[in-house]
DNA sequence: TGCATACCGGACAAATTTGTCCTTTAATTT
DNA sequence: AAATTAAAGGACAAATTTGTCCGGTATGCA
């Protein structure tokens, strides 16, 4: 469905969202070992979201990532994945097609319609506060214990 | 959505079931020209449908890929896609947790199930055969023209 | 000012996906 | 039987994604 760099980027941000809710600043060492991810590989992806200012970094002694009390409460789902994915899989053909539209639709156009916009939906209306209130309550993991 | 190799693999499909309606096998040149695909690269991918029986092929003169009125009938996009991409997309969890389940869910768990079911149910419940008719009826498009 | 901390950024490496080329194998036709 | 046709299969190459490493840069503190 998306790619792991997709996959990591929203584990992180709402771990991240997590931690700022309750008022702490969080390190890229232990985001990494909170969700299950590779360290330099979480930090590239972090990176892309800091520049797009969907998740905040501090540098220094007790610095770390946060996100601001608006960023939590306005921060989608929906624009941590275009950050990181683009939009391709939230508008592309299901079959590939360079142009697939009314005009000259694919054979599964309109039956993939709803579904993508569901799926647009769905990220769209889920904030990364919400999701780390989720987690915060232990209704939701970002990585599995045994 | 889907890998490069599954969009061709369903798009040459389709193609080959609309010929075959028409009593007519089709050769590999013709479907990469006809779907808008790399020659070469959509042979393996026929391959791949053919050793897992969801397309049949002959050798020699005259021969080429075919599916028999059984595999119009019976094939499902959802075959397809699990003989090329296997069922990580179709089961696995949006946010790459690997063993997300009621147990332990995501923070998306529940939200995306639904959507999830209903992509299974979608490819579950159209064959090739109904595709490729489609297709015929000049209702879908498997290649873009200008 | 100097030092320690932690993100930033570039280069590099491994793995996977996508794509190509060429030889072999099987089938048909002459 | 030989020649021709077309898929099968293996090796290889390019591109993308995933992942690592290390020096640079900004920040806070003594």
């Amino acid at each position: 469905m998306f790619s792991k760099a997709c996959e990591y980027g929203i584990r992180a941000s709402i771990y991240i969202g997590q931690q700022s809710a309750s008022g702490r600043r969080v390190g890229l060492k232990d985001i990494a070992a909170e969700i299950g991810s590779p360290e330099a590989f979480t930090a590239k992806v972090l990176q892309q979201l800091v520049r797009a200012q969907l998740v905040t970094s501090v540098k220094g002694p007790a610095g770390g990532f946060e996100l601001t009390p608006e960023q939590l409460r306005t921060v989608t789902l929906r624009e941590i994945v275009v950050a990181i994915d683009g939009g391709a899989m939230l508008q592309g053909c299901a079959l590939g097609l360079p142009q697939c539209s009314a005009k000259q639709p694919c054979p599964m156009h309109y039956q993939f319609l709803p579904i993508r916009d569901q799926l647009n939906e769905l990220l769209r209306t889920h904030t990364i506060g919400e999701l780390a209130s989720k987690v915060h309550e232990g209704l939701g993991f970002l990585k599995q214990f045994s």
